[in-house]
DNA sequence: TATATGCGGGACATAAATGGTCCCGATGCA
DNA sequence: TGCATCGGGACCATTTATGTCCCGCATATA
């Protein structure tokens, strides 16, 4: 029954939402008995025109029956009902998932692919995707994107396809750093995503580990200086999120460092900042580009990342406060449920 | 699976069409590969413009690929269309029609794929997978596989592809007869499927239309009298159905024996016997290989035929009793339900 | 190397649907 | 009788779907 449904969703995207909206109309109509159109617009908060057309088509399919009083279901609607609640259950377990999670954090948007990054490669490549959908979905006409490294956003620049509104975008880079393998960095991703997409990119090339006279000496390069303008004017962000021990070591940060991280109980990653358990950054990469202060001010920023693994790194970034759509996979959403 | 089915189609009817409309449009990409809008269009009988939403749509769920020569289908799309395969035949109601006519002629399995063999080319490409499958499905290790000549078994034979349990299986001819054209022969066929099942192959050159004499002394030579023991010893067999008079004429029998089988109430041909309405065998081919009680025997038999037109001919070969596996098409099928 | 064909994709006018809003007569209730 | 609420009709604005044509490009063909 599960692979069905996928199967479905997969190919009739807004199937989940009409066969909701439909069975929340009969369910609402079989708990009140009789009952009429405004009041149960109001009750479900659709409008009066929608909530019409959904009962005319109802009410052709026998479902429902009209009186002068109201309308209540038929014997077909009370049966089909009772016959679709698990079908409902499975349908609704991930957007419940979602919407739980949309609260719980205060996002716009969350959502959840069925599988688990960490097991799977297609599961990897399927929040790829729908990171790169929610991207375009986001993305208006001569938007910046800043966006971060990593192998996710490496999937979800991978699954990006041309759009109108994301014609006149520019990419680039949130953060400097060049220590990452070079398919990973920002860098190549913000140049990938262009081509894929159809827009325009800037590159910034700045190393990690920047010491303070070399920042400042940097910072009067005119072209650098017109690049990190442009990273930090970004109207969306596009990040993924990692576990701090594992982004410090891959960065080849000293000893000293990852001394020092681990004192501060530093867990997750994101966009060259570390974050303990509480959301609260207890450490940032010594680089140029996007700085806290512009992720705050931000209108999207969408992290997409998904694991099992992952799911408390994603917790401590969602508490962080200032994400607005969560992309990530069924098994970091099952962990993230138990963090909140 | 049903149920979840049936409730879809009460409560999203038009979403059971699109899905129809998608499933096909992926389909036809699949069977001819790589291929153009306009093209598809054509085939699918829609207009360009619908055709493009739909693979846009396609394109953006990541289920095909578009490149400068055509589009095909992506690795999940392939998976996809596998996947949903039963979803469709239960959507299209063959289901229910397979299992009527399973029950009705006593048969392990009827498999029935949609579209007419007689209207179209891809109908009947579409049958010879689906017999491929099939026989993939019943074959084990070491068997021996007798198979009949035609245009089916040729697309049969098409569509075969190598897999483990077919390693070491012997493909032979399950009667002789040189008569028809060369591509048709049991012989090439039994070749072609050896080769593409990765299997072995022994060939059987006897003509058709055997005198008493030739006969036996054919039967001393010792190549052909050990090709007719494996013959005779296959545990599967693989056969069409043909029109008694169309394949009378296609063998060129006399003019004497086509009144005889007129006569005698001819209907249907298959492996080399004529049958009449009952299913009783009414006339042989005289030629070696698989007798009657050999077939009576076989523990796996396997009849792929279709088109409307030969609905009444397989209608006999069924009722003689001794087959297992039907693979057919739709509007055979229909017309064979006419009959019982 | 010149040319023709078929490809995907852009553009655009228009038809169709969806959605928001208001109104009407009927009905039930106080 | 007066009032609230019912389903259903009507209308218009907006969005979406569709039919049609064109373009540049890659590839095959000669």
């Amino acid at each position: 029954m599960r692979l069905i449904l996928d199967i479905q969703k997969r190919l009739l995207p807004d199937l989940t939402d009409v066969l909701k909206k439909r069975y929340t109309i009969l369910h609402h109509i079989s708990t009140t008995g009789v009952v009429g159109r405004r009041a149960l617009a109001t009750h479900l908060e659709l409008t009066e025109r929608v909530l019409r057309s959904e009962v005319d088509f109802l009410k052709e399919q026998g479902l429902l029956v009209t009186e002068t009083s109201g309308m209540k279901l038929s014997e077909a609607g009370r049966k089909l009902l009772e016959d679709m609640e698990p079908i409902v259950r499975e349908l609704l377990g991930l957007s419940d998932l979602e919407e739980k999670l949309r609260e719980r954090f205060s996002l716009r948007q969350v959502i959840i692919v069925p599988g688990d990054c960490d097991q799977s490669e297609l599961a990897k490549k399927e929040l790829g995707r729908a990171g790169a959908t929610a991207l375009r979905k986001y993305a208006t006409k001569d938007d910046v994107v800043a966006v971060a490294g990593g192998s996710t956003l490496a999937e979800v620049a991978d699954h990006l396809t041309p759009s109108v509104q994301m014609k006149g975008n520019v990419f680039v880079p949130a953060r400097g750093g060049l220590g990452e393998s070079v398919e990973l960095q920002a860098n190549s991703i913000a140049s990938t995503m262009a081509k894929k997409a159809g827009g325009q990119y800037r590159l910034l090339h700045v190393p990690d580990h920047l010491g303070e006279e070399a920042y400042v000496s940097l910072m009067q390069d005119p072209n650098i200086l017109e690049v990190v303008e442009v990273i930090r004017g970004a109207r969306i962000v596009v990040h993924g999120i990692g576990d701090a021990m594992v982004m410090a070591r891959r960065r080849k940060v000293d000893r000293l460092t990852i001394d020092e991280l681990l004192g501060e109980g530093a867990l997750a990653e994101a966009f060259g900042y570390y974050f303990d358990r509480d959301g609260k950054v207890v450490h940032k990469m010594p680089t140029v580009g996007l700085r806290l202060e512009d992720i705050q001010s931000t209108e999207v920023v969408i992290a997409v990342a998904g694991g099992k693994s992952k799911g408390e790194a994603i917790a401590a970034v969602m508490k962080f406060g200032h994400e607005d759509v969560l992309v990530t996979d069924e098994a970091a959403a099952a962990e993230l449920i138990r963090f909140i």
